[in-house]
DNA sequence: CGGGATCCGGATGGATACTG
DNA sequence: CAGTATCCATCCGGATCCCG
């Protein structure tokens, strides 16, 4: 339409996450995983060399840091940068839409509160 | 950790729409795209086959519902279901986490706020 | 311990041509 | 117009081995 092209923010958004597993990570550091191993904890399909990519990716996009603390052993830690700490609003909500499916039965009525509380409360989510 | 081992939430709505393109083309239907061809706009890296298994997969998942009008030309049309409208916060949040970035160059302040309130429209925002 | 290097088979993605 | 068929490229996942 215009020579000067707007790009859907949406779209600009899932750029910076659009590696399998980004999302997840971002997940598990939000709930206090740092190291390597614990990102491959719960996910049987992920490999060291997907795992390393996507960390990559995710620093050299900004929302991760890396911060490497002894060397032999080493000992590096992931964290999450201001800026992708405010991806917690997308996380809550992809878990909300799970846990506001009252037809998903995987979930019983109490479990699912519990969890919404879980999620409000390590995302900081204040509404 | 237990033996009825609880999946996680995000994990959970993250199986609906792990294809490459499926949030974007959820995006597109809500700003009112229906067609096959049309999902195909902007988007020069889409073929007809991934885009084809795509939206198979979000129908099968219940999301988008198919109706076939007329044969011959065919003329095809696809909609959310209501479990697909009730992506509208996800996606409103993957638009804001952009929208938000002050940083950000590519969007001036005014172009931002009339954004804003064109994904609030659309996506029935109330709050 | 946190990776990187390699190999490999399978899944996914993309481009083009073609059909009802 | 809405796909299917085909072929090729890329990515993923799993295994194993290695290094500082």
């Amino acid at each position: 339409m215009n020579p000067e092209k707007v790009v859907c923010p949406v779209d600009r958004t899932l750029s910076l996450i659009n590696k399998k597993w980004s999302i997840q990570i971002i997940r598990d550091m939000f709930f206090g995983k740092k190291h390597f191993k614990e990102f491959k904890e719960d996910k049987p399909n992920l490999s060291n060399k997907v795992l390393s990519n996507c960390l990559k990716d995710l620093e050299k996009n900004g929302l991760i840091e890396k911060k490497v603390l002894n060397t032999s052993p080493v000992t590096t830690e992931y964290y999450l940068t201001e800026y992708g700490q405010s991806m917690n609003r997308i996380i809550y909500e992809l878990a909300m839409f799970t846990l506001d499916d009252d037809l998903d039965e995987n979930y019983p009525e109490d479990k699912r509160d519990e969890l919404k509380n879980t999620f409000r409360q390590t995302l900081k989510i204040d509404d």
